[in-house]
RNA sequence: GCGCCCGUAGCUCAGCCGGACAGAGCGUCUGCCUCCGGAGCAGAAGGUCAGAGGUUCGAAUCCUCUCGGGCGUACCA
């Protein structure tokens, strides 16, 4: 961040003594492709040559003489070919950062964009109507480690669930637990006489026996049954005369929410605040929406409904909130929540939806504008499906016993490092195929285990250097560090805060995944060039200190993602 | 029909707010363990960046169209 800006000032200075470059124009700096082509380049001299009808090597040839550079930091500066500037950071420059790296340790990374800005991250989010899924997991995954890139960016963060135990999905619910505890008092005999069943049809077309009471759509999971189970167990019969479901709805819900935040806790995942959407209705935040909403002409009734003129805002058409029942649509209460979240205060609210959400949050965000609030600060990440791969093949999402469904069943077979990692590799924007047998398979195919291995291999060097007599020594002579790979690896370690800065910004954990198989790689080219142990022991001390830097970053780095970093693997028995 | 996402090496994907010869992993082929962990390293082969136009000094990247795949488009949640 330090050279970058640093260059931008003087290259500022620089373009002011040239004539004909407008006021406003700002030169970017990027780090080129190709080593060969120095740590930093800017392109502003093909970017002006258009405007000062000048060649844009002249123009980058100019601005090189003219920038004026400290040697200490800058050791070359040249214009090159079609007309790019090109500037190398100095030995002396990388040698403070890599020191930096180490005096920070734990906190390296850490910067403060958002310093004193309040954030929510509102992901997961599933009704309590059953065990989190696959595409749960991508959604938690990502949400997760969102709030942990806002928080390396000096945010103060919320992790919120929202949640809906009122509507007709719960109704449901509760009728289907009904239908299942009564069933369970017959099967334990605590009441007499048969039960009639009947035949409902499953998510993969078989049919299926349950009882006679099950409700049409019922839920046919067989987690039911077991939340079942355990209210005969635990009130025998006593339920039976209940006037309504509720008492079995409320069983249900607080099962499911257990498990729910079991599995979420096995990924390392905790919620600050769990949001109920019936507060709105209680709050009377619903009525304080449509009341906003009807100030400015945009709502009206027809067929006994109230609708929002959504067609006046680039819909096209309108959208029903409130239905002829006299029952709110979701997307009002939707409108609520996003209302109340900016009312709380936060300056960033981040919601992690799936890409099915992409017709109803324009519609959010358009009544939040209706209602005079700022509704850019509002993010909403998109993330498209998962599919499950095994064996070449893709595993259809159903309830057949030999696939899986649930998140839990997930994490179980490949682990919580392995979990995470698949979730976070692949751009939201793409569908995410979870190869089940790479995910499974603790071998070099296996992605996640060259970060954590090159950690592993580290923390190893580390117990043998100080078995041989001496450790990481702070106050090494850095400047001993010369060879290709030590150079490339200290800047790939030293880049780790505005890598980290620019990932949480985009909000797109993968591009750390990258960066982070990046310095892995960085550190075993060096590892393989570079001996340590043995060497004299000023070398030993200085790439020692390298090493401790790599360590920190791959430690931070998979910390943010959420991912353990291992002192040591398991050495896997060779087949 | 309309809206959004995607189509880059045999496979899975980076790169996409335009730039310097298109990258990585896996797979294939060659080498490397008397030596700090070979879950590694060094190297090779492999691409009309779906296709066609356009904008530009310059396009995988921006615009238009076509073709493929996915998701939406409810007074369901």
């Amino acid at each position: 961040m330090a050279m970058r800006a640093y260059l931008q000032r003087a290259l500022l200075e620089a373009l002011r003594q040239i004539d004909g470059v407008p006021n406003g124009f700002l030169p970017t700096l990027e780090v080129p492709k190709v080593a060969q082509h120095g740590d930093l380049s800017t392109n502003c001299a093909l970017k002006l040559a258009r405007h000062l009808h000048r060649a844009p090597m002249q123009i980058a040839e100019e601005v090189a003489t003219r920038i004026a550079l400290d040697p200490d930091r800058i050791e070359a500066c040249e214009a090159v070919r079609p007309g790019f500037i090109n500037f190398r950071f100095s030995h002396r420059q990388l040698y403070q950062a890599l020191a930096a790296v180490l005096e920070a340790g734990p906190q390296f990374g850490r910067t403060g964009a958002g310093q004193g800005q309040r954030a929510l991250v509102e992901f997961v989010s599933a009704n309590p109507t059953g065990p989190l899924t696959v595409g749960h997991g991508r959604n938690a995954v990502l949400g997760d480690t969102i709030a942990n890139l806002l928080e390396w960016t000096g945010y103060d963060v919320t992790r919120e669930y929202y949640f809906n135990d009122a509507g007709r999905q719960m109704r449901v619910l509760g009728a289907s637990v009904r239908a299942r505890y009564e069933q369970a008092l017959h099967d334990r005999n605590l009441v007499a006489g048969s039960y009639a069943t009947k035949h409902a049809t499953d998510g993969v077309g078989r049919r299926v026996e349950v009882p006679a009471s099950f409700p049409d759509d019922g839920y046919l999971g067989h987690y039911i049954v077991e939340i079942a189970r355990a209210l005969a167990d635990a009130e025998g019969a006593a339920l039976l005369s209940a006037t309504s479901d509720a008492p079995f709805t409320q069983a249900a819900k607080e099962a499911i929410f257990q498990d729910i935040e079991r599995t979420l806790q096995r990924l390392d995942i905790r919620m600050d605040t769990f949001f109920n959407e019936r507060s709105l209705y209680e709050s009377g935040a619903l009525d304080a929406v449509l009341q906003g909403l009807s100030g400015t002409g945009l709502l009206y009734e027809k067929d006994g409904a109230t609708w929002f003129r959504t067609s006046a805002m680039g819909k096209d058409s309108d959208t029903v909130l409130v239905k002829r029942t006299g029952e709110p649509t979701y997307r009002l209460p939707d409108i609520a929540y996003h209302r109340d979240k900016l009312q709380r205060g936060y300056d960033v609210c981040v919601n992690v939806f799936g890409a099915d959400h992409i017709a109803t949050y324009p519609d959010i965000l358009r009544a939040l504008r209706v209602l005079g609030l700022d509704a850019d600060r509002i993010d909403v990440i998109l993330y498209q499906f998962v599919t499950l791969v095994r064996g070449g093949q893709e595993v259809k999402m159903s309830t057949r016993k030999a696939n899986f469904v649930t998140l839990d069943e997930l994490t179980a077979e490949v682990g919580p490092d392995v979990t995470r990692f698949f979730f976070l590799m692949r751009s939201v924007g793409r569908h995410l195929e979870f190869d089940l047998d790479l995910a499974k398979e603790a071998s070099d195919k296996n992605p996640v285990f060259y970060l954590q291995y090159a950690h592993a291999r580290i923390c190893s060097i580390q117990d043998k250097a100080a078995s041989v007599g001496f450790e990481t020594d702070v106050k090494a002579d850095l400047a001993l560090l010369t060879h290709e790979t030590e150079l490339n690896l200290i800047k790939q370690v030293v880049h780790f805060p505005q890598a980290l800065c620019a990932v949480a910004e985009a909000r797109e954990p993968h591009r750390l995944v990258v960066y982070l198989r990046e310095v892995a790689a960085a550190f075993s080219h060096f590892y393989h060039h570079c001996r340590i142990i043995g060497e004299p022991r000023a070398t030993a001390s200085a790439r020692m200190a390298l090493a401790a830097a790599t360590r920190v970053v791959l430690c931070n780095g998979l910390t943010v993602l959420g991912i353990s970093a291992p002192e040591r693997m398991e050495k896997r028995d060779e087949a």
